[in-house]
DNA sequence: GGCCCGTAGGGAACCGGTTCCATGCAAAAG
DNA sequence: CTTTTGCATGGAACCGGTTCCCTACGGGCC
């Protein structure tokens, strides 16, 4: 069934060593002969093992990419630009999708990570332990994480306090004083993970502006429909409801712009609304956004995981990537309100 | 650096071969020394190739999987239902996001693919041709296909022109004439993908209720915002405006609404919309649907695939999956409309 | 003319497991 | 008491490539 490369070899009238080498175009051969053993690996089917050739290299083309969800859009955009930049070097992607809370979290970094079948390892929002990272590269698996940077791995962030500021900021810089913040869960009261960075920037930026006692935050399950409920629970009673809402993520932006338009509130004539991400259906939405590329974080991921994996380790441990405001038609100034004249 | 399984013998005091049968739990050994040799593994950090085992026994433990968009709803879903399946059998999943009119198809089907680096091929929405097919049966790598049966291979789907059949009724119960179809992107005039069989569906039932000139399809981007700009572009001429509007999947469907509510048209009262697929956010939109099961497909998959791999094949080609139809709010009895008055 | 060097190619070890086969031993069967 | 059987273990081949080391040959240089 399967032919090896002594077929070849044999076919072509040459050793397992100068097949080998014709094949991997590595090593002294001559023309005539590479062409012959060529031919005869076309000739029989001949198709490599890549197992075998990594027995003995020790390298195995092969990067273990760990994710929380995939049918997230942020997710699995960043996703789409890890699988680009791998299939492109000739990398294969091997999956693991660890849902937050998952009991197989162990499972996945003791037993499917910490085997010689990676090269490298890449997390994404799942904010490794100490352990987790420690075994993989005691192993010597290089990994990198995505998403709030993590003590002692190299990480890829964008710089989440500053984000949330910036987008409180702009609310700020457009008058207004009521501004909830609808962010996902949190688990205590330092959280370090990006949703408890984003409050904190939130926090931050009131405080600065002097609104310390104004400050208002919900928590929402990051979908659209997460960001509808929490909206319309937010939203439903009159005398407090906030002239602007600062979402922890587009997807929930989108939900409390759709529920502020079915109990009535207009956006962005009564209620201003920005997010963070840069969704594909921002712009449909007319959506304002501290925009990220998660993509180009997914090509990014590569280019410095695989610098790792062939060469020494990098200097810098966490790479910033940029987001930037991008405003739309969802944000508008505060008004004087009717119930404040 | 790496420990091998030599090493647990020697520390062990026992063979290679009693070491791997203790660790694999395969063939007879002794509690007592199974307990030296496990202990022995723990205490130097043993962690086992499986690159060496796949070579002598022939199986990978993992799978590859063909997938055209990860960032979508629906095939995020089927990805995750397959993670899910494989996970908890023991085998990894490696993916290739093979975009539609890719350069690179060929060279994931005859590199990637053809390399004894799986057990076994999942290609999602993909319709593999006789000759990728073929390939991969050759080297024994058993393949099955989700979505549009393709002859030949194992295929696993739902009656896509049943599907659109029911849809399209659903409407014409509820009184509608006046339907619009608005599907994906069709190539040639006997499509037989997803998106031409779900023309098909609407063309039939429209045909059977004698509305065969009555018939209106356009085409769209398969997404929210395509959806919208379809959807605005059908809607904007009063005296053009269909009934209802039968979009060929939720995401569609939910574009269409929003364009509607933007435009002035009230859904149901002025507008019926169905959808296929029963989206997360459908529920939220209260959007009719003809409801699937991603996650339940990706499963299904899996169990049939493994059953190949490890069996002899399957008697049936093709399974078909479940489809039903979730009635919400978005569809409403037709109206005797003003202007027919 | 002898020596060195660059190019070609073969033999064999090796990567790290699994598994076949042979051997030893104790208990059960005859 | 001998023979069979079942369990326990070791030795060695093997999976399919890569690579180290060695040999060979022809041309340029001293």
């Amino acid at each position: 069934m399967g032919s090896a490369i002594a077929d070849v070899a044999a076919r072509a009238g040459v050793s397992k060593a100068t097949a080998s080498r014709a094949l991997s175009g590595k090593g002294y051969v001559a023309t005539a002969t590479r062409q012959r053993v060529v031919d005869a690996a076309k000739e029989i089917g001949f198709v490599a093992s890549p197992n075998a050739a990594s027995l003995v290299t020790g390298r195995t083309k092969n990067i273990g990419v760990v994710i929380p969800f995939i049918s997230h859009w942020f997710f699995g955009a960043i996703l789409e630009g890890i699988e680009e930049a791998l299939l492109g070097r000739g990398y294969d992607m091997t999956l693991y999708n660890l849902r937050p809370g998952s009991v197989d979290r162990d499972r996945v970094f003791d037993f499917f990570l910490a085997r010689k079948r990676f090269d490298g390892v890449i997390a994404i929002g799942v904010e490794p332990t100490a352990e987790e990272a420690g075994r993989l590269l005691r192993l010597g698996i290089p990994m990198i994480s995505i998403g709030a940077p993590v003590a002692g791995i190299r990480s890829l962030t964008i710089d989440d306090v500053r984000a949330a500021r910036l987008a409180t900021e702009h609310l700020l810089g457009l008058g207004h004083r009521n501004i909830m913040h609808i962010g996902g869960v949190i688990t205590g009261d330092d959280d370090q993970t990006v949703n408890g960075q984003r409050l904190t920037g939130y926090r931050q930026a009131m405080v600065a502006a002097g609104l310390g006692g104004e400050m208002r935050a919900a928590q929402a399950v990051m979908s659209v429909p997460g960001g509808y409920d929490a909206g319309t629970h937010a939203l439903s009673d009159p005398t407090l409801r906030p002239t602007a809402v600062f979402a922890a993520c587009d997807e929930v932006a989108i939900g409390v712009m759709i529920a502020a338009r079915r109990i009535g509130i207009r956006v962005p004539d009564d209620l201003s609304v920005i997010g963070i991400d840069g969704h594909d259906y921002a712009e449909m939405f007319s959506l304002t956004t501290i925009e990220q590329k998660p993509r180009l974080q997914g090509q990014s991921a590569v280019t410095d995981l695989l610098e790792a994996v062939s060469g020494e380790p990098a200097a810098v441990e966490v790479v910033e990537m940029p987001a930037r405001l991008v405003v739309r038609a969802s944000t508008a100034p505060a008004r004087i309100r009717a119930d404040a004249v």
